[in-house]
DNA sequence: TATTGTTATACTCTATAACTATA
DNA sequence: TATAGTTATAGAGTATAACAATA
């Protein structure tokens, strides 16, 4: 095969090869603790919403579906059923009447901490199970790899934070 | 934040916070392969049934929905976008004439080859601009994060392939 | 007139249940 | 009867376009 990103040595080959299957590991552990968490399993989408507004709490639907990178249309039915789960509620805004402020109830932040804390459990719960040379490997593996690609790309999302934020 | 798997050290913590991060970089560089890759967008759900087809190719449709998760009814609808799309193909099977054997056709091998190329070359530019003692940390890293996961855990998924078999 | 949010419509993915053809 | 595949129906996520209310 002909890639040629400054000639790929054999080292760079086997970091990409791993790094496709820890994807799926990751995933698997990501969403173990979602199933896991209480009743209404909330699904990916919702929880992106839910995210964006534990950290901005009081935007509008519009300056929300930039955060998520969705249309209006799609965000405003998926408040409606969050909503209707009574995670999330919409509350007139007090300097414009065609204006919404979103924010997470008490019911819905409870819901977060608590996947949070799972999913935080499931990980740790692996990483601990690692030699302690193989952990530091992976901090300052992931802190390069981190940083290599931050300097090379990510373009979207400029102040999202949906996921890392836990 | 009460977790106490073999009480996490402050190395865990900041490897779980780095794979958060990290899960974030590669679902970005994952999907600008595919979002780039000529015309036709095939979906995710869609890429998963061709990488399962290249695979495993001539299974008939219940097997296809095993290894993908999904009801039969579900794969048959996708296997029909796939198929008007002119990427999979359903022939009658030899041995029974209730069975169907599902392929990859020319066309649709193509585009999967294609789109490798661009997944692995995202990859790989970042990869290769990484400093050879942060590559070998990954590649130590990640090695140790899999094997610590897959002794714990990953139940799901017996013999499926879908991304990481790029 | 421009913006905010909603509704109408449509397509994909997902599922369960009903149905046809075959074993 | 049990199994393979399809079709019917429904809910969720996604989108564009049309619309009402407000700025």
């Amino acid at each position: 095969m002909g890639v040629n990103p400054a000639t790929p040595s054999r080292q760079s080959r086997t970091a990409a090869h791993l790094a496709y299957e820890i994807i799926e590991l990751l995933e698997v552990l990501w969403e173990r603790g979602r199933d896991a968490v209480s009743p209404a399993p909330v699904s990916t989408s919702q929880l992106r919403v839910m995210y964006v507004l534990d950290r901005d709490s009081g935007i509008n639907l519009r300056t929300l579906g930039d955060l998520l990178g969705s249309a209006p249309s799609s965000v405003s039915r998926m408040c409606d059923r969050l909503e209707a789960l009574g995670f999330v509620e919409r509350a007139a805004s007090p300097v414009s009447r065609r204006e919404v402020e979103l924010r997470l109830t008490s019911h819905g932040e409870t819901y977060l901490t608590d996947l949070r804390a799972r999913r935080e459990e499931a990980l740790l719960a692996a990483i601990s199970g690692m030699p302690p040379s193989a952990r530091k490997a992976l901090v300052d593996g992931l802190r390069g790899f981190r940083s290599a690609v931050g300097e090379a790309a990510v373009p979207h999302r400029e102040q999202d934070g949906s996921a890392r934020s836990a």
